[in-house]
DNA sequence: ATAATGAAGTGGTCAGACCATTCGACTAAA
DNA sequence: TTTAGTCGAATGGTCTGACCACTTCATTAT
C-alpha cells in the first residue's frame, strides 16, 4: 500500500513486471505469473495490475490468452507504430502530404523489390492482373509488391497511408501503368520504373492543386 | 454490455475514444470526458475505461491530472522508450527495419530541404550546434531540418521512428558528420549529402549485423 | 480405451466503495 | 468591497469482491 514516492501504482507495477522479466530471463512465449498472483506479490489490487498489463499489451510486448495466462510476446514494433500512426494521421494533414509520403514509400518499394522478384513471381502477377478490381488496382499492385519487401514496417505504414488516400484516387486509374511497371521490373530497369511512378504522381499533384 | 464480436471491452473503448477525438476535433490540451462519463456513455465499467486510458497514457497520447481530468496531449515521442528499448534491442530484425525507415525519411528530408534553407538559417544552425547534446545530436539535427520541410507528416513519422531507435546505438556519434552536412547544404550539394548519410547508415547496418 | 464430467486456475468484466486532489462557489472576516 | 477561508462537487487513483467465460486436466462413467 505504501505508494512510494508519488508515482501511480500501475507505473510501479509496470517496472516490477519488467524487472521480473529481466531477472528471470524470460523469453518469447514464456508465461508470466497470473494477475492475481502478481497483485499479491506486488501488493497491489488486481485492477491496478491489469491497467499495467493492458498498457504493456497495447504496446505489443505481451499476449494474453483467456483461461490460460499472460505470455511474453516476440516484440514487433509494427503494432505500436501502427497505433501511434493512426493518432498522427488523425491530425489534419493535407492530401499533398499524404501523397508525398506514399510516393516516397512506393519509390523505396520498387527499389528494394526490383531485383528480388523472380520471373515466375512476375508472371504470376501478370496472370492475376485481370482479376484485379480496376478501381483498386494501385492498392493491389503495390500490396503485392510490398509483400516481397523484407521490411514489414514499410508495408504497414504504406497501408495506413493508402487507406487514408483510398477515396481520392479511384478516378484516372491508368491500368497500363501497372502492366508497364511489371515489364520494367522484368527488365530490371529501375530508372524507368521510377520515372513512370514519378509521372503518375506528378499528375496526381497537378490534380490536387487544380482541386 | 453487448460485447460485440469478440474483442475486449478495453479495445472497443480505445476505438470509441479515438472516434470521439476525431468527431469532436479535439486538439492538444483539450479535455476528454471523465472516466465515469465515458463508462456510462460507452456502456462499460469504469475499470475497463481506465484500462484503455492507461494504455493510451503509456503511449504518451493523453495526460491525466488528478482531480481535474484527462487531457489530450501533444504527442511527445521518446516517452515510452524506456520501456520499449530493452525489447527493441532483442530483435535485430526489427532494428534493421526501423533504421531503413529512418534512413529513407532522412534522405527525403535532405532532398526537400537542401534548396529551401537560407544561408541565415544555416548559420543559425551552426551557431546552435554547440548547445546540442552530443548524445542526441542526430535527433536534434534532423528535427531542425524536418521543421523546414513543408510536410509535417514526414516529421511526425520520422519522430515516431526515431523515438524507437534513439536509445539504441547512440554510441559512435560522429559529430563532424553534421558539421559536414551543414556545409554541404550550404553548397547545395545534395549528392554528397546523401553519400555522407549513406556512409553513416552503412556503418549502422554493419554494427547491427555484427551484434 | 473412450467419452463425459467437473473442479481449479486464469483472464474479462462489472459494481461499488473510499481516498486524494482540484476547482469554484459561497461565506465570513478585514 | 475586498480578501481569506471553507466547503462541496467533480475527478482521478486505488481497492475489494463478485461473477462470467475459457482452458486444462484429472476424475468418472460408459
Amino acid at each position: 500500500m505504501p505508494n512510494s514516492s508519488k508515482r501511480k501504482v500501475y507505473e510501479e507495477v509496470l517496472n516490477k513486471i519488467q524487472s521480473y522479466i529481466e531477472e528471470n530471463e524470460l523469453e518469447d512465449g514464456d508465461k508470466l505469473p497470473s494477475e492475481r498472483e502478481l497483485a499479491e506479490q506486488l501488493n497491489a489490487a488486481r485492477s491496478s495490475v491489469r491497467e499495467a498489463l493492458r498498457a504493456i499489451e497495447l504496446l505489443g510486448l505481451i499476449e494474453t490468452k483467456h483461461g490460460e495466462g499472460t505470455f511474453l510476446k516476440k516484440y514487433r514494433p509494427y503494432q505500436t507504430v501502427e497505433l501511434l500512426a493512426t493518432f498522427v494521421l488523425r491530425q489534419p494533414m493535407t492530401i499533398r502530404e499524404l501523397f508525398e509520403m506514399k510516393y516516397m514509400l512506393e519509390k523505396e518499394c520498387l527499389t528494394q523489390v526490383s531485383e528480388a522478384m523472380s520471373h515466375d513471381e512476375l508472371k504470376e502477377m501478370k496472370d492475376e492482373f485481370h482479376n484485379y478490381d480496376k478501381q483498386h488496382i494501385h492498392t493491389l499492385f503495390f500490396n503485392t509488391l510490398f509483400k516481397k519487401t523484407n521490411n514489414r514496417l514499410f508495408m504497414k505504414i504504406w497501408q495506413l497511408i493508402d487507406s487514408f488516400t483510398y477515396k481520392t484516387y479511384y478516378k484516372n486509374q491508368n491500368q497500363s501503368l501497372y502492366q508497364k511497371l511489371i515489364e520494367l521490373i522484368e527488365e530490371r530497369n529501375l530508372e524507368l520504373q521510377l520515372a513512370e511512378l514519378e509521372k503518375y504522381y506528378d499528375e496526381k499533384f497537378f490534380t490536387i492543386q487544380a482541386d
